[in-house]
DNA sequence: CATGAATGAGAATTCATTCAT
DNA sequence: TATGAATGAATTCTCATTCAT
């Protein structure tokens, strides 16, 4: 939510959105059947019906740009069904639960995008000065949940445990389920949302603490 | 065109182990010096001293049996270290603690083989036809784990959940924490190991319940 | 789609002049900033303040079109210069010196130009087809010069030389410090100028003559 | 078959060596046929016989150092005549007279060469840093023959003039014939060659001043 | 076994030009 | 006229793999 964002859609015409969007999707759906390594212009331009790669080039000024977009397309998206789950949780225990459980949510609604992300994330080198530009940071980050884990401690309502730890950890497991969806398409998504949700809930619960 | 049998088919297996382990390392620390995708022959074989990739090629008949290895590699040095350490708890308790510990102490011993890990699970395509057959299944996998936790609970040691779900949620803890030292090397790994441990403990303690 | 042939075709012509004179401004600019391989039409209408290359070819059927107006252009300029100061000039050894004077003055005062001209006259292949059509020969020409030095002998100003040879001779010595002004931008060009007309003021004088 | 280090060491040298003249030639007679800017892998490749660009690239590993050898080559072979011609000369004066002649010898016996010289001295940008690394400068420099100028005239031999002034006219001179060869083959460059001598030799002699 | 030359496909990117609006 | 989207060929360069020696 960067108010940058403003200037770029004043920048760019109705079409070249449009033009923009189509690509990024064709990147999404490519990047999830064939993996990122394999990803090339040409594979998308021909998954999206463009005649031929400068079509890409045109659009995206250089590869990175493009991949920041399908990012920042996909984390969006999965924001947005994480948040407003989260807001219309009261508790922060409640609110903990509608953040696992709408990830799981997001998987089973949009499992290309998902895969296209776990394919990205960990498939662009990290220290690669031509990467994301930061973006690849934003995705492994896991600062919003540890702040928010803190906020609940802070109000009482989970137990000791240190938030950076337990963030990891949820953020972890999350997307190792992503991964075994990857491979078992037939787990059931929402149960073990809701599984992962009570381990979760029981091992933040006030109370109970890191006893070492 | 072999003269003796014998003797020579000996002499070659061993030499060619030599060399294979010896590409095998270097194919390790190129990737995770720059990244699986930006791992190629030429930067392997001029890492491991060899004049032309085509030794590569003569040793490894295509791409994926070079990088099967790698992994076969990578999961047994982890798989030894875990084994060792599990084998000398006596609890399943004990041993759940040290088996999570004992993977944040690979990650410590051996950042390398950490980092190629990581770069190949995911970098890899998983329904790839060309890909490592079979071989990405077993990274993946969390059975051996699964069956742990159901064999503790069989035994009473631990609390009621379903074992498949929390396997991949401390499998998936683990991995999220060889991302995030990829990111930031300060961190300190034996006292994360430490507490993801303590925070699985807890949640796995017979009496509680996952039913909440 | 012509409406109104008369006064159209003076608007027309008009607006299209002044386009054309600002692309071709502009693409002098360009090849003396990037080099002639390196101009393309986008970096062209980009300093033009164009928003599509599309106005270019709409202006200029094709790539040589536009350079061979370029040349035009840039020779016109040096002409003009040379043919005021030769005017002015008396005899026809007051010329000549007019004339080498006046192409070193053309250098500082139109540097761009100068390396615009010197890139695109060797940069262009003289035999190519998509070429300038016949322009290049009137860069490379010096049938002027040629034509005034036999003059100048047949008026008894000269000595005894071949006109062409000394042409030649003259234009090289010329041309070849706009070269050496485009490495060393400090060389004093005035000076140098005077100095290169001393030279071919004493190999012109009446009374010297090739004596092998 | 290894014998001897160095041997091999040579051997090697020998057919990479001979690789590289075999592109190098070709992409003199590209250049010198179709222009510098005009010049691609592809080209030249097709010209040389071989299969792909891969092969170009194979054995010189970007752009520049290709026609770094290719300026070395021509500027070599240029050299070796001017040289020898030039040591047989007993006074400077017939020094000078051997570089001019020696120098049309050599458009003449390598009309290819002189022709790729000329476009590539040009073509390529000056300051570009993509370029030939500081043979740029090698090629259009005038340092060594305005070192002869100033040793002869310390001799004597010469008369009054500013020695790189006279150096860039005579290197400007026998350039331009060059590219007037390029248009009218027909000329007679052993004539040409002994008048542009002949004209150099006039203003540069002893006693005759700059001074008009 | 080892070398290194060779191959051809494929990578991203730039280009001049066309065309509908 | 002017725009900008579209095209498709061309660019340099890298890649995995093959093969003769």
């Amino acid at each position: 939510m960067k108010a940058k964002d403003g200037d770029d859609q004043d920048a760019r015409t109705f079409t070249q959105q449009a033009r923009r969007a189509q690509i990024v999707q064709a990147a999404i759906e490519t990047v999830a059947e064939v993996g990122y390594p394999n990803t090339s212009f040409s594979k998308i331009a021909q998954r999206a019906g463009l005649s031929s790669t400068g079509m890409i080039s045109y659009h995206f000024a250089r590869k990175p740009e493009l991949f920041a977009e399908v990012v920042n397309t996909i984390l969006r998206a999965a924001g947005d069904i994480t948040a407003t789950r989260m807001r219309t949780a009261a508790t922060y225990r409640a609110k903990l639960r509608a953040y696992i459980e709408s990830n799981f949510e997001f998987i089973a609604r949009h499992p290309a995008y998902t895969q296209a992300l776990v394919e990205i994330v960990t498939g662009i080198r990290f220290r690669d000065t031509t990467s994301l530009g930061g973006l690849e940071k934003a995705v492994v980050s896991v600062d919003g949940l540890t702040d928010f884990l803190s906020e609940g401690r802070a109000a009482g309502e989970f137990g000791r445990f240190d938030s950076f730890t337990m963030a990891v950890s949820i953020r972890g497991a999350i997307d190792n389920f992503l991964r075994q969806h990857m491979f078992d398409g037939d787990l059931d998504i929402a149960r073990h949302g809701r599984e992962v949700a009570d381990i979760f809930d029981l091992c933040t619960r006030p109370g109970a603490g890191a006893s070492n």
